[in-house]
DNA sequence: TCGCGCATGTAAGTTGTTACATGATTTA
DNA sequence: TAAATCATGTAACAACTTACATGCGCGA
């Protein structure tokens, strides 16, 4: 339902091929919205059809074709009305908080192993955003406001993985006085 | 697919209903994983087809039958099963968030008024947390494992709305002074 | 030569949402 | 008297995932 939105927003800052949106949304929207390249084809295909967006073909000689989507007035007009409607918090659904709930069944090296895991890959975002603020946000207080927004999102980015590697300190201690 | 797991882990613990175990997720697992009723209602029906669970109707004079579910040893293992093989991190996809990035296109008021709106709900969700956690989990250090386990789960939902209230602060401040 | 990045999609299946449906008891 | 709680579901639809499909260029 919001993906129409995450990329009309997209769109709405620059024209980009659907391959360029899956990547925004992976990587500088990774803690916002992600959907898969499969999914991102379809949606822009609805999209054409609603007349929210427009494209071009832009033929290449080594590579494939690019099709360069545009968003239209109507487009802009559905963004504006559903930005300002109020919205719902997502509903969480995370397995690996799930498992803590099925304590006695753990192998407990596996569990370590796991949360060992995700931890690596929660500083690597953890970098990763912090690469980003400090590219483009590094003087919040004299960005114009639209940016300043933006930067609230990275911030949430940010401190959600800073939060989780703390979490998992945290586990792996409580795992290790099992042992 | 990890639905089946949430209640299986709530059954594992003890026999309930479709109606308990909705309320469940909804209450106590909220930060964990989250089912509508129909959701519960349909897994468990597949849930007995897969034998992985037994019912026993309990007829009642006054309220509709009430049908009690259990885990069977088929259940159990598979719930063993699934604790024990690497799981993947939840996709994030946040309407608010994605809202930060049609800056523009906001009526202030609206923005100001979504962000205060959802405050509400976390301090509530928060000072839910801390209820369950001062009357199950006031002495972690000498709890059980198991329980060591769960409460880490509820670790998360406190630090997750804290910090979204914080973050609400942030973004407030921000919006204030664009005003 | 094997995989990765670029670039596009289709098809089938699973999961999740919304709307509909019933009906008694308790609480405001 | 209206709404909320208890208690169960079905049906239709929307969203998301997984598998399949193509094909060139580049670097290890």
């Amino acid at each position: 339902m919001a993906l129409k939105y995450a990329l009309l927003s997209c769109l709405n800052e620059s024209r980009a091929t659907g391959y360029e949106l899956t990547q925004l949304l992976r990587e500088r929207m990774g803690n916002v919205w992600n959907a898969s390249h499969q999914q991102t084809y379809r949606e822009l295909a609805k999209l054409r059809d609603e007349k929210c967006v427009t494209f071009e073909e832009v033929p290449q000689s080594d590579k494939p074709d690019r099709k360069v989507y545009a968003i239209t007035e109507r487009g802009r007009g559905d963004l504006a009305e559903w930005v300002n409607e109020p919205s719902e918090r997502p509903r969480v659904r995370d397995p690996l908080l799930l498992k803590m709930f099925a304590g006695e069944l753990w192998d407990i090296a596996n569990l370590k192993a796991e949360i060992e895991g995700h931890r690596i890959h929660w500083q690597a975002t953890l970098d990763r955003y912090l690469a980003i603020e400090s590219r483009y946000f590094s003087d919040p207080e004299n960005l114009p406001f639209h940016y300043r927004l933006q930067h609230l999102a990275l911030l949430r980015g940010i401190d959600v993985n800073r939060s989780w590697l703390e979490w998992s300190d945290n586990a792996l201690s409580v795992i290790e006085k099992e042992k």
